[in-house]
DNA sequence: ATTGGCACTCGGGTAAGGGGAGTGCCAATG
DNA sequence: CATTGGCACTCCCCTTACCCGAGTGCCAAT
């Protein structure tokens, strides 16, 4: 009972900071929450909050603001996910279901969610190693270079161009391009390595080299350090937070331009909506923002991830309902391909 | 004489303003730069020069600035283009010499360029108008979906999925596959249309509306406002120069953030180096930005573009000479292939 | 044409002051 | 014992006033 109220009195900061950006006074709570207390009680709570490390006073004598470990705590305990307007949702479908290819995907998804949470989108291109091969094709570009190109049942297509040690006829071309199919279609991408080695071996002794340069460059296509792709759209939205962020904002969008930051932010997504709030951050550049992720596949396997870097003083059960949705529609194409 | 002081003056101005940004003086002028006249002479030019609009006055009592009318005298009749250090022209060759496909070489130039000048960089893939078909697959993901793959000579691959009007089998798959490299391998994509609707009449009754579409979608794809695919990077640049741009830089980003508007800016590229200033901006969000920019591609065909977004103030001879270099290295690498 | 001198302008930094929102504490109350 | 009205107190921040100094325009002299 009194533990409920002092909840509410944190979900009530959240959600007026959230909505004006300003500490948030004990009589401003009375006037916009019908809480059925006076402001002396919410002071009385207030103090209590602030003591257990929910909320904090920027100055002796202003509002209150949530920590961190408040907004944790609005997020874990008070806030369920809003659900999305019909509008909403068939405003996603509609601009998804549009798309030509897979880039076509990822471009529209980061620019559309970018919009529905007026934030940073992220959105991470299905991966290789979760995929299985759906065709390998490859063309001679002259005798000695060619380029290969691979096909994903995702939807990703990788080519690399390769510099052979030693010319080519288009015969052997043909002959090499028929046995990568033979040994690689419907292999997981993962076991490419395995799959191919092989060939290398039971090529001819003037044509190993060249068999070995092209294997080698498909392996290192699909190993997972290379292979990740993620896509940013919305960076605009950040300027509207310029003076959120601690000191200014140039810190974050340079580290959301380093593909290995968007890395670790999308690497450990699962199926759940996850919120890492703050410094819960792992890169320290970001920690004055929040992320919100999730993950999006086929069935249930988990191909990539989807998401949103915002301030910490986000609407979080709007953003996250957001971001659970277009990861689901992101799962649905990918189904029906 | 006189004139050639006075040119002297305006070019001392844009230096001295462009690197420290802040109002000159006449008197910082006599200091920096050996003119051999005293600081009474200079303002008399310099109330000249403001009489012809090329510099202006932020407050009554304040030094000069140039006004975009300036910096473009500036470019056209003071500034040569300063050659770069062969120590970064070293590093723009040992940079993009490590790409392994075309997708890799634009994000390492955008990168790059970006690094260099410090500012916003785009770099616009090779247009398919101007290249020519090196290869086309054709995919049969399920009885009634086609994945079609394009490969142009310059290195672009483009993909679309085709959802068949009826199922087609494997064979006809294979045999319409044939019939497509036959009819358009080493032809203009521009040419694709002409080309190939031939094919849609030589097909049987029932297959004709499968062909069609396979053969819709092709030209869709190399459709000119369809195909132009621009990159962006380093606007982590733009926050740095955040109070140059008139009002925030939101409008600025969001701008940037608009396919058409980074079409539009590197619509009208030519071989030589473009230099747009604040004004002459089309975009209207970017009048407070210049753009150098510049084309690049095999021989003398230009095919895209490459180019830089900046403050009015800028570096212009080195921007410039930075965004010529890194179009040399990209004609060179497309030379290559 | 160039120059030194000089009065003038005005931006911007600093200091002082006051209004107001918000707090913490306390005594009273059911 | 939780709740409440009252009240003194604390600072933030906005406004005003002020001065300093860089920079200018003009003029008379060379």
């Amino acid at each position: 009972m009194l533990e409920d109220r002092r909840l509410a009195v944190l979900r009530a900061i959240v959600e007026d900071y959230v909505s004006t950006r300003e500490p948030v006074g004990s009589k401003a709570i009375v006037e916009r929450h019908a809480l059925g207390v006076s402001s002396a009680t919410i002071r009385n709570d207030m103090a209590f909050l602030e003591e257990e490390g929910y909320i904090a006073q920027p100055h002796t004598s202003a509002g209150r603001i949530p920590t961190d470990f408040g907004y944790r705590a609005f997020v874990d305990r008070l806030s369920g996910v809003k659900p999305l307007s019909s509008a909403e949702r068939r405003a996603i479908s509609d601009f998804l279901a549009g798309a030509v290819d897979l880039d076509d995907v990822m471009a529209r998804s980061v620019r559309l969610l970018a919009q529905l949470t007026r934030q940073v989108a992220l959105v991470q291109y299905p991966s290789l190693v979760q995929s299985t091969v759906l065709h390998i094709e490859l063309v001679r570009l002259s005798e000695s270079r060619l380029l290969l190109v691979l096909i994903a049942d995702t939807g990703r297509v990788e080519q690399r161009s390769i510099d052979l040690p030693a010319a080519m006829t288009e015969d052997e071309a043909t002959s090499l391009r028929a046995r990568l199919v033979a040994s690689a279609i419907g292999e997981r991408c993962s076991d490419l390595g395995d799959q191919l080695t092989p060939l290398v071996d039971a090529a001819t002794p003037e044509l190993r080299p060249a068999v070995a340069a092209v294997v080698a460059s498909l392996i290192e296509a699909t190993a997972d350090t290379v292979e990740q792709r993620i896509v940013l759209g919305g960076t605009a939205n950040l300027a509207r937070y310029r003076d959120s962020f601690s000191i200014s904002l140039e810190p974050v969008l340079e580290a959301l331009e380093e593909q290995v930051v968007l890395l670790r932010l999308l690497g450990e997504v699962s199926g759940e909506v996850t919120v890492r709030i703050g410094h819960e951050n792992p890169v320290e550049d970001l920690q004055g923002t929040s992320l919100v992720a999730t993950g999006y596949g086929r069935g249930d396997s988990v191909v990539a991830g989807v998401g949103v870097v915002g301030p910490t003083h986000m609407d979080y059960p709007g953003t996250m309902a957001s971001v659970r949705a277009v990861a689901q529609y992101l799962s649905q194409i990918l189904d029906e391909n």
